[in-house]
DNA sequence: CCTGGATGCCGGAACGTTCCGGCAACGTGC
DNA sequence: GCACGTTGCCGGAACGTTCCGGCATCCAGG
């Protein structure tokens, strides 16, 4: 059993025989020291469990160790978010960074004390998504911000060329005017979906079948759009809004007419539906994960600003697409 | 425009021709100071648009200003943890603290970088939960741990009695042999719902009727439960878990029996069902709220080590417990 | 007129880290 | 034998804050 004192590099030093410089040295790879004189540093500093004290570190070099993290308070969508949150959190720990959340109900005093920001779906005209991007710290954003500025870096699915296999899916299960419900373009991810079907709904000489909704548009909302889609001729129903086609499935259902039924957006909820739906999968944790990754990189220098990648989304055929004859 | 230079508490304090000690205890309130200088320190600091840096403050303070928080992940639960998550930011928030995810994930090298800790329903058997309660920090879980220790503070609620409350209605709506479904004694939550279950059936002379189901329970599993309940004569039926009774509603549905329903955690989902499903309210945002002004308070000395708080949570009657004839 | 407490302000040290510059010791090439 | 580069290590300063102790000044009480 050791004192309480904190073990500080200094207790390293001294335990090790050697200055602060070598210990610091020698724990970071840096500077010029014998490998012996390295393991032997690094032992010792295994043996006591010594720490680097962060506010020390970041202090002398001027950054936090931290990135903020900022997604829509929609808990619609809650859980593909949560997912995305786990992803940003478990690929900061492998940097050994924390996370820190930035919701939009705080009224922020102060900047966040962060060293970068990770922007998961980014609307447009949220303020508070507005006061992040000006204050000129690196950022990622998924998907990308649907305004005039961009952010340093860029995650992003084809979402419009993954709803396209899912029509064509559709229509080769026997769907001949399928409709849409979508949320507006304050979303870059919606705005996608919606040129997307416009395109295929082109390519196709389909006369398009769409009923906008809001963002976070609740069970009422998107049953309302569903029912006023029902008016017309449809055959398949494509739901963009995560938490819609679970919604709508009951009303379908009683319908009895048969009509098919997609998501934009996989989960839990669409999986274990009776029958399963038929939905995109965006990999949320996935994606969260590579917009850290890409943020780290840019913090390092290791990627330009100005990158933009791809992240890759996979389409899960279920039973609520399956043609009922 | 000024220059890039980042402004310390000694531009602030040569700005208002004072020394760096003065400006300090004027913008802090502490010292002595006359209330004439601590007004014109304070007038230059808003000008200059000072921020304390925080690293160095708790590099000399020897505190963090952050918190970290652990949620279990439980992407079925994912609504409820969601709110809960944002009621701690908020609160955090306006004590001007951090707060800094921990996940399950992540295998953790160091320990975290906090002052305190919130555990959001901590789950007994739980690595992460056991190493972090070893840690020795200030810890506030929601709900107490279901172990032999227990942290610092508690903020935790009457789920047995509002449960009895929900089965009396039940009762009255006609009910005679209500069946539930209910995770675990892992956690605290559903094991005080099984204890309240059984303490009600006991005052009232009725036969218990439970399944139990695991703590991530998808909609497979208490769809089975459901079933198997639904071989005995229930005519209610009591879900626990989150997004339990949603999934096994359309299964009810279907069965035409007449069979009320009820959840124990609300959500959209339940809000929204088809028939709206009656459920207990547990307001997280407000809990995870609670949790973090405890935490605060442990930290500031202000509330005593041990401390337990009630958190109130409300009963949310819908159509899905009205008698069908 | 002296004492002593209150008031207002200040300099310097400390927190634990990183990093610049320097200093011996040791080859190595001329 | 001398200049010079390399290697291994080190002392001290700096980051921005808080806080301890101290130093004038002022006023009241004797």
């Amino acid at each position: 059993m050791h004192a309480d004192e904190p073990v500080t590099i200094l207790t390293v030093a001294r335990e090790a025989g050697v200055s602060k410089t070598t210990a610091s040295d020698a724990l970071r790879g840096s500077g010029r020291v014998s490998e012996r004189t390295r393991e032997q540093v690094a032992r010792v500093a295994e043996r006591l469990g010594y720490v680097p004290n962060g506010s020390a570190r970041h202090l002398r070099k001027a950054s936090t160790g931290t990135i903020g993290l900022h997604v829509p308070e929609v808990l619609t969508r809650s859980s593909y978010y949560m997912s995305f949150v786990f992803g940003v959190v478990e690929q900061a720990a492998r940097h050994d960074y924390d996370v820190t959340l930035i919701t939009s109900g705080q009224r922020r005093a102060r900047p966040p004390r962060v060293d970068g920001l990770v922007l998961g779906d980014p609307l447009s005209g949220d303020p508070v998504v507005e006061s992040l991007m000006a204050t000129g710290l690196p950022t990622v954003s998924c998907e990308r911000f649907p305004g005039d500025r961009q952010p340093d870096g860029v995650v992003w699915s084809e979402h419009a060329v993954m709803l396209g296999r899912l029509l064509d899916h559709v229509r080769d299960a026997g769907s001949t005017r399928p409709g849409l419900v979508v949320a507006g373009d304050e979303s870059d991810w919606a705005a996608s979906l919606h040129r997307g079907y416009l395109a295929w709904c082109t390519a196709k000489r389909v006369e398009p079948l769409v009923r906008r909704v809001s963002f976070d548009a609740n069970g009422d909302e998107v049953r309302a759009a569903a029912r006023a889609l029902l008016a017309t001729p449809m055959d398949a129903l494509i739901c963009a809004p995560a938490g819609a086609a679970t919604e709508v499935a009951p009303l379908l259902h009683a319908s009895g007419t048969g009509v098919l039924l997609a998501s934009c957006v996989d989960s839990a909820a669409t999986r274990l539906a009776d029958p399963p739906i038929t939905a995109i999968d965006l990999r949320p944790k996935e994606a969260g994960a590579s917009c850290a990754e890409l943020l780290f990189e840019l913090l390092s220098g290791t990627a330009e600003p100005g990158t933009e990648r791809v992240h890759p989304i996979a389409l899960a055929i279920r039973a609520s697409t399956t043609p009922r004859p």
